[in-house]
RNA sequence: GCUGGCAUAGCUCAGUCGGUAGAGCGACUGAUUUGUAAUCAGUAGGUCGCGGGUUCGAUUCCUGCUGCCAGCACCA
């Protein structure tokens, strides 16, 4: 006699027991139609599974998160069963669930998947669904387990069964003729998975490691219903509608040349001007909020970066030294030892503490080819990079000012939203336990202060310090890896960095990193994709542009945009021989904020009819009028293009 | 770096079952003098990514390299 509580805090009885789908049923038949596994007493279980004494059972149903990944578990199997039936050669592997869908790894060195093998596959899934076959759960001891996979050929199963720790038997998924090995739970049949598509094939390590062979991934998306799969494959193409790579081709803001080498950004003109807006902001904050801004070298002796550890830590992602007049010198990945220099260029007294150096520092790195991508992974970059040196009870404090500073500039270009995880002593690492108390306390103490949710990842920080990271998140949701602020308890001490105390005593400083754009590069990159390339007024390259309606008018555009630039404007008149409409069409694509339409009337009224790049009609303005309303939204940075 | 795919005009792409290539947009020239997302006509522009091989002949087939794309690995 099961006493079954459900979640809602109702209980029923049952003469005796029950499965999960029959008890689905009982409660109703739209939740038995939705229904894709269940918990018993918390845990996962398939419907199938029999329920004979008292539990609280929850019905998982497809829509929720859980739910969502059954499904996408199921389907990926699915796939395994669909390739292992036009491809009987190939050698399944895992299937796990990952955010969005799934993926599934196969052995198969005697054939490379084609998109069309693809297509095929995808085709061979939605038949296998349709004959709605029933999915199967038995338990059989290892022993069988094993010998069952060995029989089929399938070496990959084999390894997985004898990595599994533990006595206790195994599970077996069945649907048709295909078996996998799997914890599950599953769909009860293939018939409820009818929202998924392939997406693409890639390569992957057997179990990650680059040492091991690799497998064909296959990935695949799956939802609970078809709409949120064309919603979600909506999305996608949204994403690459963003990608900066083609807008910034487009607008011509930047390249990477092949002639010159991969990783490596060529601002064009248009970029150029963005870039020195973004700068040009970023140094007046900076002053504004207590740094002094310093200029380094790009290179230096190598055995500055054999003091600084890089050499035996870093040497991966370094250029290899070049030589000069028979001495090793170094192209910078890090600014941070140039900043140690300049500190240690005297001695250093606590009354100048905090010092907050910063610099726009252009450093190198030998990322591997294959991790290239654009301008968020390259291999010379700009790092807003700045670092504080101060006491150790000045910690909290400098990093309120930093968190405060990072809000307000990552603010003005449009990111509210973050993630911030704070990362603690990891067990490896350099430094007293005290200063690490001390320090984790005082960033933990500034991001509560400042209200500011975070997550903390135990053990996650470097072996020199604890660290805070933001992520920021972009219009459709995505988030990058922007902002990070460091102690550090290394390096000061491997240079011998030292102040004068109160009392006479020499002290080691404690040093801070911190960087709020990260790259100057990357970010640009973060903010088209973000902007889909439509800046605000303030970061536009080309804020206005000025389009007679024909050759009549051409003198009086010229004088507007002049005009408008002596206002310290980015205006420009379009005098070519088009029509009005070719001209908008051509600025709008451009993505320019404003057009400013003169014709006869406006030329005999002093002014100009306005428009904006959503084709909005703003009205007729008078020059002096327009300027003054442009200014105004330049120096508030106004996000929204009609504000104000 | 690894696996797979791709590389044709400035861009987007077509094409050649092996006989050195074509469109649209863009650029340029001319006509038109235009009122809110493409006026018309003409011209120029390509060692078909780079090197080697097979062949009478290679942009096409084979091969090496480079670059790009997806992913893996990497990412103080």
């Amino acid at each position: 006699m099961p006493e079954i509580r459900l979640p809602d805090g109702s209980v029923r009885h049952y003469p005796q027991e029950i499965s999960g789908m029959a008890l689905a049923r009982d409660i109703g038949p739209g939740l038995a139609r939705a229904a894709v596994a269940m918990r018993v007493d918390g845990q996962l279980k398939d419907l199938s599974t029999v329920v004979d004494r008292d539990a609280d059972v929850a019905i998982v149903v497809r829509e929720s998160p859980e739910g969502l990944e059954v499904l996408r578990h199921s389907t990926a199997h699915l796939l395994a069963q669909a390739v292992k039936a036009l491809f009987p050669e190939a050698q399944v592997t895992i299937g796990p669930v990952i955010e969005n869908g799934f993926f599934y790894d196969f052995s198969f060195p005697s054939h490379a998947f084609t998109p069309e093998d693809l297509q095929a596959i995808q085709v061979k899934m939605e038949e296998l669904a349709r004959a709605d076959l029933p999915v199967r759960r038995e338990e059989v001891d290892r022993e069988a387990a094993a010998s069952l996979f060995a029989g089929m050929g399938e070496d990959y199963k084999v390894q997985i069964i004898q990595d599994i720790p533990g006595e206790q038997p195994l599970s077996l998924y069945r649907q048709g003729d295909f078996v996998d090995l799997c914890r599950g739970p599953h769909v009860p049949r293939t018939g409820m998975l009818d929202a998924f598509a392939l997406r693409t094939v890639s390569g992957a390590y057997w179990r990650g490691d680059a040492r091991n062979p690799m497998l064909q991934r296959i990935y695949g998306t799956a939802w609970a219903n078809r709409r949120d799969l064309e919603e979600y494959l909506r999305q996608l193409a949204e994403a690459e509608r963003r990608d900066h790579r083609k807008i910034g081709a487009e607008l011509e803001l930047f390249s990477i040349q092949e002639d010159a080498g991969g990783g490596l950004v060529f601002w064009h003109p248009q970029g150029a001007r963005v870039r020195r807006v973004i700068e040009d902001y970023w140094r007046e904050m900076h002053v504004r909020s207590g740094y002094e801004l310093l200029y380094t070298p790009h290179i230096a002796h190598e055995d500055l970066w054999f003091t600084s550890g890089h050499k035996d830590f870093y040497a991966e992602s370094m250029f290899q030294p070049m030589e000069d007049e028979g001495q090793p010198y170094q192209l910078k990945p890090m600014n941070c030892p140039f900043h140690i220099l300049v500190y240690k260029s005297r001695l250093r007294s606590y009354r100048e503490l905090p010092i907050r150096w910063a610099e726009l520092g252009t450093v190198y790195r030998h990322e591997m080819s294959g991790a290239l991508h654009g301008l968020m992974r390259v291999r010379g970059f700009t790092q807003d990079d700045a670092h504080i040196f101060c006491r150790a009870d000045q910690i909290e404090e400098e990093i309120a000012g930093v968190l405060a500073l990072t809000r307000e500039i990552l603010g003005s270009f449009g990111f509210e939203r973050y993630e911030i995880n704070l990362s603690t002593r990891p067990a490896a690492s350099v430094g007293s336990d005290g200063i690490w108390e001390t320090a984790t306390r005082a960033l933990e103490g500034a991001l509560q202060k400042a209200g500011l949710e975070y997550r903390t990842d135990e053990g996650g920080g470097a072996f020199y310090g604890p660290k805070i990271d933001l992520k920021i998140e972009d219009a459709i949701g995505r988030r990058w890896q922007c902002s990070t602020i460091q102690l550090d308890f290394n390096l000061p001490a491997r240079f011998g960095m030292e102040y004068v105390a109160e009392n006479g005593a020499r002290e080691i400083p404690i040093m801070v990193h911190r960087a709020i754009f990260g790259s100057v590069e990357r970010f640009f990159g973060v903010l088209i994709e973000h902007y889909e390339g439509r800046f605000p007024l303030w970061l536009a390259p080309v804020q206005l542009a000025v389009l007679p309606i024909s050759e009549q008018q051409a003198e009086y555009a010229e004088s507007v945009s002049r005009q408008l630039q002596e206002m310290g404007l980015r205006a420009e008149a379009d005098l070519r021989n088009e029509k009005i409409g070719y001209k908008i069409r051509a600025h709008t694509l451009r993505r320019v904020p404003f057009m400013a339409v003169v014709g006869d009337r406006e030329k005999d009224a002093g002014t100009v009819a306005l428009r904006d790049r959503e084709g909005h009609d703003l009205g007729t303005f008078r020059l002096t009028e327009l300027g003054e309303k442009l200014r105004r939204m330049d120096r508030q940075r106004q996000q929204a293009l009609t504000e104000g």
